[in-house]
DNA sequence: CCAAATTCTGCGAACGATTTGCAATGAACT
DNA sequence: AGTTCATTGCAAATCGTTCGCAGAATTTGG
């Protein structure tokens, strides 16, 4: 994953990287930016835009804002959005040298989101892009069940 | 409405299907619910609310009660709901002797949807089940690429 | 360090998908 | 046919998300 040289160096690496792709779009770093991304850094989970609204300082930043910003850290590459089938997006960091490529396993009873390791085989994928020619395949991909402590 | 009579339709079948399952339940077998069906039997493709509400005759029925409607259907388990990712719910019809599980190649660009048979390996997700302790798992699974049309 | 040039933000309105309250309508059973 | 209870139509309400715009903030050039 990441470098774990300097205790702190996560948050540094976000934001030096979040100038310099910032910068090489003539964009602005501001304080609801940086903010966002120390908010998704500290929750290693998907969030959704409200849940990164109430958890940031209140009168902080609009909710419109945390919209755009996420937008736009999304095109930069450094959130993705994840999808779990109930109408609100959810985002999450992208690591210095990831794709943040990965998939879920949620409870449908409690909402528990565990990550997963494991992805569909890139050889099935191949075939089905080869099948019907189609180019540039990807795939989104989560597992809903029932957690361990939702069974009792 | 209803039309002419095939000797071993489909049609027939889901209507059966449908009759039985509504009267166990003290549901009504109603016009717009028949009518859905015909929609979705006739189309073999995930469609969302809107068009079905619109491939159905003009003042036929609310588009209210489409979404009533196929929210029954859904919970009887005649039609499967999927998610592209678009914010829009699709439906498609389930087969008779069938659980509706199947996946799509979606395009990107035109949004041409193909039927997939290929499926997230069992065995892989009995692992991610087990490793987590998880129960009843099952998994949404959707490709994206571009299609050939789309790729000149 | 200042001022101009642009990008951002807050706020409220607008939107699209979906849901809901309610009175009127329509199936099903006797 | 009449009663009962589910269902429908219609409009209004919700929810997540986007947009327009004027003012605020950041970057750049001097």
């Amino acid at each position: 994953m990441k470098s774990h040289a300097h205790p702190h160096s996560h948050k540094r690496q976000e934001m030096s990287a979040l100038k310099s792709q910032l910068r090489g779009q003539s964009r602005k770093i501001t304080g609801p930016r940086a903010a966002i991304l120390e908010i998704l850094r500290a929750h290693p989970h998907p969030l959704t835009n409200k849940e990164i609204f109430s958890a940031l300082p209140k009168g902080d930043c609009d909710l419109a804002t945390i919209y755009r910003s996420i937008h736009l850290l999304e095109k930069m590459g450094m959130v993705k959005r994840f999808d779990f089938g109930d109408g609100t997006a959810r985002f999450e960091l992208v690591g210095e040298n990831d794709d943040g490529h990965h998939h879920h396993l949620v409870c449908t009873n409690c909402s528990e989101v565990v990550e997963i390791e494991e992805c569909f085989p890139e050889k099935i994928e191949k075939r089905i892009a080869a099948k019907n020619k189609f180019k540039a395949v990807t795939h989104k991909l989560e597992f809903f069940g029932i957690c361990p402590e939702c069974q009792r």
